[in-house]
DNA sequence: GTGAAAGCGCTAACAA
DNA sequence: TTGTTAGCGCTTTCAC
């Protein structure tokens, strides 16, 4: 049997509070009492039990975290943020993954699926501005991600447009000037693809650069094959071009691996950019230059956002969108 | 205020007990019963409470996975087939990360850390037999990985001598015979690392084939970036060799890389194979032939096993050691 | 098949 | 600074 916190006040001679009190942070205790606490604690091995003190205080100490995947590098680096960031503040985080299926994502946010949590952040990636709106989980969430969605919900997000504008400008300074936008998608939807392709819409605007039809590829699948595919096509099809965005990293570095495997040189003959800085970025040959987006501080701030709501209570706070802020990442593919 | 089963025991006119009952899939109720309960529980979108269950059952529901990473290929890959295993059993996983540094592989075999679940599956890589004598936790324990080590726990592994003998073998048998070993350690600590050269040095052994000293390369880390160095120096070392086996997917890849930039053809000139079989080895250019080291198979069987253990108490049951089925997974890049 | 009563181990008022 | 007293909401005997 396990001991409980009566054994250890009366081992220590003080009451259930004040072993309570010394495991609360309580400040006032004299130092006899707290080193007699400490003796009786590990004389039983004594260990609190969370289940009762969450039963009592209506705090579990654990966050869920809904994303697609694990096995994705965008997502496997922001659940390990999210986790740090939650060690930080100690927490823990129960991680469900939703598949990127709608009903999933909807059970989530329903609260019908997972654990008792104190909160939730969710990266949603199928669910509309309905669908959101009609959520009725009664715990604090914020949402994070690609798509800016109206909602009683906190928002962080990707600066999805402003990203892919910088990197756009920064090609040209470069001195590219036909580039070829991989993964491009034009929606009505705010997609992550379609923001950044504004981005890279309004770069070609600002600076005067005509933007070629034949040069936007997409929609593709954002991922690696992707990317070697639709670039390996482009090539087929004689299209001339001295630069690629890839509007994710997987994209640009399976086009960039293509590329290569046809001979040609990078930067040397064609420069190749990407967007999120996954670490696989910086390993490839040669390292991509992409855009940071931002995951590190998106997972802190949206952490940090969610400890906030759990502490003060959800109450009638407004729901706040935060836009991260994003570098570009210069390295040696441009 | 949140309902409780009290208030849906009231709506349904019936005991709590048998509203309990019917959450916990009890099979004799009337349907009458029954559907009064229901209709309660959506009239007072009435949640059960998990922490309340907890302390009175002395259950959570909930077990814990410590891996050194999330943001590497493949512990994400582990921790998302854990995941999903232990979802399929009705279980949540909180996801403790431990850099794979001793003192927090050791915290959190001794309990001293995170939060209370029922079960705990560890992947430690910093720690010697000894610490793992010395654990001192409370809960059931599944250890999974590369190193076997001897304990009280039971133990999940891969077959790191015989993938990597099979792999051999198979390189052989195209044809193969100077075969690079990138990443190849000798060690007298079962190192994953030892043991997969263990199995690439009877290989040559069993087939008669000479092992060049030259060939053997490492200890290097095991990522891309290493991978590429190292075969580029094997190369600039004017050796001979017609095929590269990487001891994970990340070194051949990195070596894959670097002999295509280099301008020799694979499998034309160089055969590469690699060993563990992560999502991107099948995405490569070419896709990389590995050793399928059976990571979902892993997954499931220790979340199988520490579901048993949790069910039977862990009492004196016998610690087992499982070794994972692996196959070679052949593509075009041998 | 269903009900009543007694805790699980902790926190939170409030008192001392 | 420490002690007393009630619960938190569920499961679990055991009786009906």
């Amino acid at each position: 049997m396990a001991a409980t916190m009566a054994d250890v006040a009366r081992v220590a001679r003080v009451s259930k509070k004040t072993v309570s009190n010394y495991f609360n942070g309580y400040r006032y205790m004299t130092a006899d009492t707290r080193s007699r606490i400490e003796a009786a604690i590990v004389e039983l091995n004594y260990k609190l039990n969370l289940s009762a003190r969450s039963l009592s205080s209506g705090r579990t100490g654990t966050i869920a975290l809904a994303i697609p995947e694990i096995a994705h590098p965008y997502f496997a680096e922001l659940a390990e943020a999210v986790v740090s960031a939650a060690q930080r503040r100690g927490m823990s985080v129960v991680v469900e993954v939703t598949a990127g299926q709608h009903d999933q994502e909807l059970s989530v946010l329903r609260g019908t699926r997972g654990r008792s949590v104190d909160g939730l952040i969710a990266h949603p990636i199928a669910l509309g501005a309905s669908d959101i709106d009609s959520a009725t989980v009664d715990i604090p969430v914020v949402l994070v991600g690609d798509r800016v969605h109206s909602g009683p919900f906190d928002f962080v997000t990707v600066a999805n447009e402003q990203g892919a504008y910088d990197m756009t400008r920064f090609l040209f300074e470069h001195g590219r000037r036909r580039i070829v936008a991989l993964g491009m998608e034009e929606s009505p939807v705010p997609t992550a693809a379609a923001q950044r392709f504004d981005g890279f819409r309004r770069a070609h605007h600002d600076a005067g650069v005509e933007m070629v039809p034949e040069l936007l590829v997409g929609p593709i699948p954002w991922n690696r094959l992707s990317g070697a595919e639709a670039i390996a096509r482009a090539i087929d099809a004689g299209l001339e071009f001295d630069a690629v965005f890839g509007l994710n990293d997987a994209i640009a570095l399976g086009a960039m691996a293509e590329l290569q495997r046809q001979g040609l040189t990078i930067p040397g003959d064609i420069a190749v950019a990407g967007f999120d800085d996954v670490e696989e970025a910086a390993l490839a040959f040669p390292p991509l230059t992409t855009v940071d987006s931002g995951r590190e501080w998106i997972a802190e701030t949206a952490v940090n956002r969610l400890v906030e709501l759990i502490e003060v209570g959800a109450s009638e706070e407004v729901p706040t969108v935060t836009v991260a802020s994003h570098s570009v990442k210069y390295r040696a593919s441009v």
